[in-house]
RNA sequence: CGCGCGGUGGAGCAGCCUGGUAGCUCGUCGGGCUCAUAACCCGAAGGUCGUAGGUUCAAAUCCUACCCGCGCAA
């Protein structure tokens, strides 16, 4: 089996790696370098540097649309090109450049979080189970029929980190189990049912900014789901404090606490929150290094009565 | 040259503007107190104030360069 693999960012990695255990790999695509991080210096994708550790050439179209993608990939004459995390809606005429097709590796329980973020949005929703499917690709949004899905236990104390990292390792595991039968056509691929997709959109900034009004525990969920990027966030002083880990605590409220506020109980801290509260685990003032609870306690980032939120 | 913040005993911070004795909350070690504690009291050790120059009688503090860490934006 010849393959071309489609990636960019570091999640993609193992599923190019075990690629390359069941089929020659004749190119890899993935986004150009671009000026990135502080002081806009140029990187390369994670993709990239795997991809060439590996012997196999690299090719980082600008334009996806233009056809040119389209004739380098016919040429490749790969049986399949696989994509995960490519960061490109692809047009069909680069979708029906290999001889099967292009297929995808996504990481829910497709028709559920179609798009850009399931990993994080899955956690933020309290899910309890989501996972990598295989499918077909089309010209939609993760729309195409499905050839294999693969589920995975989610935990309360998941994060959107330690999540990516189990996706990765699933992906891996299902190129090697499921990919080269869904290329022989040993596998069908069953159509989504559009009545039970769901979507879990590009994450802006906006979603990132925690309503101390919700629940304890949808703010926890929030923390984890977003951690340790792009993070969750809230506001001290008018500075951006991100939050990295906090868990909803047992007991009633303070009474009549504003949600947002702060108490200091000896080496912990605890936020009211709308409905029940907050203990503050780890977080990181702008321009600071993430401190545990107690280092912030004791420099007096936290302090009493303080409201989060302003 | 994208914008901005920071580097002070083991940890987190203050002091810097308005140069002149190293401060705070903890931790550690020793002693004491309490039925008990998220505790409390007494004492001690521990710092080339990121690095290199400069100004000055005197620099953590003012000036210059560099190194390192971080937030935003892409």
């Amino acid at each position: 089996m010849r393959a071309v693999f489609f990636g960019t960012p570091q999640i993609a990695v193992p599923a190019l790696r075990a690629l390359t255990q069941v089929a020659e790999v004749t190119a890899v695509v993935c986004q150009p370098d671009r000026p990135s991080g502080r002081g806009l210096k140029v990187s390369a994708p994670p993709i990239k540097e795997a991809a060439l550790e590996l012997g196999i050439s690299v090719h980082q179209p600008t334009k996806v649309r233009t056809g040119e993608l389209a004739t380098w990939l016919r040429e490749k004459d790969a049986d399949v090109a696989l994509v995960m995390a490519y960061g490109r809606i692809l047009p069909a005429d680069v979708l029906g450049a290999p001889r099967r097709g292009a297929m995808n590796l996504h990481a829910s329980l497709l028709p559920q979080y179609r798009g850009a973020a399931p990993i994080n949005w899955c956690i933020v929703n309290g899910e309890t189970q989501t996972g990598v499917s295989l499918m077909q690709m089309d010209e939609g949004l993760d729309t195409g029929p499905v050839y294999a899905r693969h589920a995975l236990d989610l935990s309360d104390t998941e994060t959107g980190g330690s999540l990516a990292e189990r996706i990765a390792t699933l992906a891996a595991h299902v190129v090697r189990a499921d990919l080269a039968a869904a290329v022989d056509g040993k596998l069908t691929a069953e159509p989504q049912d559009a009545a039970l997709a769901s979507h879990a959109p590009l994450i802006e900034r906006h979603h990132l900014q925690v309503d101390w009004g919700r629940t304890a525990i949808d703010v926890a969920r929030l923390i984890r789901g977003m951690a340790p990027r792009p993070g969750a966030f809230t506001l001290l002083n008018g500075k951006t404090l991100r939050l990295h880990d906090a868990r909803p605590v047992p007991g009633p409220m303070p009474p009549g606490a504003v949600p947002g506020t702060i108490s200091v109980l000896g080496k912990r801290a605890f936020i009211a929150t709308g409905s029940g509260t907050l203990e503050l685990i780890n977080a990181q003032l702008e321009g600071k290094k993430a401190l545990m609870a107690q280092d912030l306690i004791n420099g007096r980032v936290l302090v009493e009565g303080v409201v989060l939120g302003v």
